[in-house]
DNA sequence: TGTACATCAGTGAACGCGCGTTCACTGATGTAC
DNA sequence: TGTACATCAGTGAACGCGCGTTCACTGATGTAC
């Protein structure tokens, strides 16, 4: 019962990160959307910041689950594929629930608090490593420094995709930066 | 008097945005280190969030001037060079005052309210525009398409290279990248 | 040139509200005997 | 099996502080005559 309680909760906080950033995170909105009272709030957490550093696991947990599903091919070619043509595709882009952690919360990292800090690096780390894994099982050179480059290119470009208003142009730049990540990856 | 205090605030609060981000903007602290009180506040704007758009528009008015300084060239390819190599050095990584505004903003873009999102979707549009001139007078096809790929590449790369705790490692981003992107201008 | 008045560019106190945190209390469940 | 008590998982009221906004006021500067 206590475990549940807190997974909704820190359910209900990520959400509200992923919609509305980390700093809209409040203690009485995020108990509501679970259904509580904010006086029980401190049985469960120290402080909002703990909440915050949970809800942030619990985003880059959630990540490396729909990376492992959408990469769940036998070979590391159609595993990467599959990847680039998910992660630039209009659907991630307007995903309100499960997406790329670094896309919602890259810029603000180096402000947040030091625990929350280290969530987010050690998500990233595990990220590019997952890349440069398939990277290197479908043969292609310096898997680690190629990884690392394109999974830049691909955090900016869905950043910038979501901020552009014009849903025409937006949908171009993701086109466009497909067709230039698959041909780094030789596919 | 009345336009260099004004001038004074927008400029004080520019700076809060670029180290602490949009929603650190108070108007208290914003108006000390401008060298006044709180009080004064609305002989000079409406409101707080007026503010916050005038900031972030000159914000994007310090990027072009840095653009137009760092690209001063007469040759389209040493100013495209010049761009690319100033954009992921470790200097402007670490540069605190003037610097890339869609590093500093574009995740939160989609969030702010309409008249500062405006704001922000005018000054990509420059920035894209500005590195798409470029492109076109260096006879590379396709400016455009190019332009806007290459901007998400050099955003995402900083961005990620910003939230890098570990220095080499950083560094090592900055560089694979920047190698990368010159190599797509054909520099 | 001097006087009266208006406007400018602020100051500093106060208000009201939101939000993180605390705390006394409560009904439901678990445990001892 | 029933009774007494402890613990669990919350509720709801309250506190204190920060922050956006308002407002009465003030000394300095500008303008009319």
């Amino acid at each position: 019962m206590r475990d549940q309680t807190r997974a909704r909760v820190v359910d209900a906080a990520a959400t509200v990160i992923r919609g509305e950033g980390p700093h809209q995170v409040h203690v009485a909105k995020v108990m509501a959307k679970a259904g509580l009272t904010h006086g029980g709030f401190y049985f469960h957490f120290d402080s909002k910041d703990a909440l915050v550093v949970a809800a942030i696991e619990q985003i880059f947990h959630d990540g490396r689950v729909l990376f492992e599903r959408i990469t769940d091919h036998a070979d590391a070619r159609d595993a990467l594929r599959a990847y680039v043509e998910y992660y630039l595709s209009p659907a991630h882009r307007d995903e309100t629930g499960v997406s790329c952690p670094l896309a919602l919360l890259a810029i603000d990292a180096p402000r947040l608090n030091p625990p929350t800090r280290r969530a987010f690096a050690d998500g990233v780390d595990g990220m590019r490593g997952a890349v440069a894994g398939l990277a290197r099982a479908a043969g292609l050179s310096d898997p680690d420094a190629l990884a690392a480059s394109v999974v830049a290119e691909l955090v900016g470009t869905l950043i910038l995709a979501r901020a552009e208003p014009d849903r025409a142009r937006s949908d171009a730049l993701l086109a466009y930066s497909r067709a230039h990540v698959l041909a780094r990856f030789s596919l």
